[in-house]
DNA sequence: ACGTCAAGTTGACGGTGTAAAGATATACCG
DNA sequence: CGGTATATCTTTACACCGTCAACTTGACGT
């Protein structure tokens, strides 16, 4: 272990405590006014430390990001894992898109940044970013499966389903969190809308 | 009608010539390395003559997302219309869906805009922005009641489905036009995935 | 003709990302 | 234990950015 003091020349653990200073300065002022500096100084080092450990302001983003993703993933596992595979399958599509809105939400930090993180075409297509965030729609693609084995879904529209899933979980996370959507619900609150949703696309599987 | 000439001292028409402008680098460069020097730069103009016109970088990244959302309204109001109100109020909200994907994937510099230039919650709630945002949902709205009318949506879910429909949309052009799906259909094009998901939705709402 | 005012310019300031070169503490190897 | 190597962090510098204040230009009304 490092020895962690605070008036070292050496930091101790600079790398986390970067990615731990780009959420809060994302949670508290936005993605947009983020600067390398910023998170420098709170992190208590020089405006150019962070460039050793991420590249650039870009490097340390995509760090950020594919957390979020991996933390993304995390909450995937706990939902598929507490789904019986004898249970209804949209149940565990509901849960999966239940665990997607509330990371969305409950994190916003992490969500804002993956996806206001946009690179050009060539350098995205391979990254790192991309197969986590591959990662992730892989495991939702995979409750569509199951919903093709139970009849619920034709073979030849799973892919159509998997998309528009997780369209409707992003665009709602978004449209949620970029202040869209709360003036049309009086409580302001999530939770409605999260059970509303939930059960609109229930009744619509069902079908 | 103004002099137009390139040499003047005063420009013509510098308000759409810097809108113009924001549209060509973000269409070329993305959102995040838009400057307003080189707007002004692309324009003809000193750096700081956008200020005159637009306030600060915000005013004129507000005045773009607005024009983004007013052109997005248009295209509703055309599928609107041509639409008969004895026709399936299915074929309306396809109508409202294919223009709404079509608009994001045809002009992703104004898409990226509408939706990456986010404010504090205190700044948006009231502003021009978000009026002309609620604007265009309140159409999309508009179908949904159509189909409480004719029996297909319960009115207690009206919303939800406002909001799913709408979520829908946007997750899926925005997950589209920042790479995140295209690798996952061989050819590459918008147009077989709009009919397949279009598809889809039909399917679950004739359900 | 003159004054007024909008439209653009110029110059300056602090803040930002990044690169190069220097300083320092830790790790490793005899 | 001693000395060197190396990763880690600092310092310095540069170009670019957004914004502000002061200035110049041109058009227009009276």
């Amino acid at each position: 272990m490092a020895p962690m003091s605070t008036d070292t020349y050496h930091h101790g653990d600079l790398h986390r405590a970067l990615l731990g200073a780009v959420g809060e300065i994302v949670a508290e002022q936005g993605f947009h006014d983020l600067s390398l500096r910023e998170a420098a100084r709170r992190a208590g080092v020089s405006h150019s430390a962070p460039a050793h450990h991420f590249g650039d302001k870009d490097g340390l983003l995509d760090a950020f990001a594919i957390e979020g993703f991996e933390l993304l993933a995390n909450r995937f596992d706990h939902a598929t894992r507490s789904h019986d595979s004898d249970d209804d399958p949209i149940d565990l599509v509901e849960g999966l898109g239940r665990a997607y809105l509330t990371f969305a939400v409950e994190d916003p930090a992490h969500y804002a940044v993956m996806f206001n993180h946009t690179k050009p075409h060539d350098e995205y297509v391979g990254s790192d970013l991309a197969v986590a965030a591959d990662a992730c729609f892989e495991q939702l693609a995979g409750a569509v499966v199951e919903l093709v084995h139970h009849g619920l879904v034709a073979e030849a529209n799973a892919r159509y389903v998997a998309t528009m899933l997780w369209g409707t979980c992003h665009g709602i996370a978004v449209l949620w969190n970029d202040d869209k959507l709360p003036h049309f619900y009086e409580d302001h609150s999530f939770e409605g809308v999260l059970d509303g949703v939930m059960g609109v696309i229930r009744g619509l599987l069902r079908a």
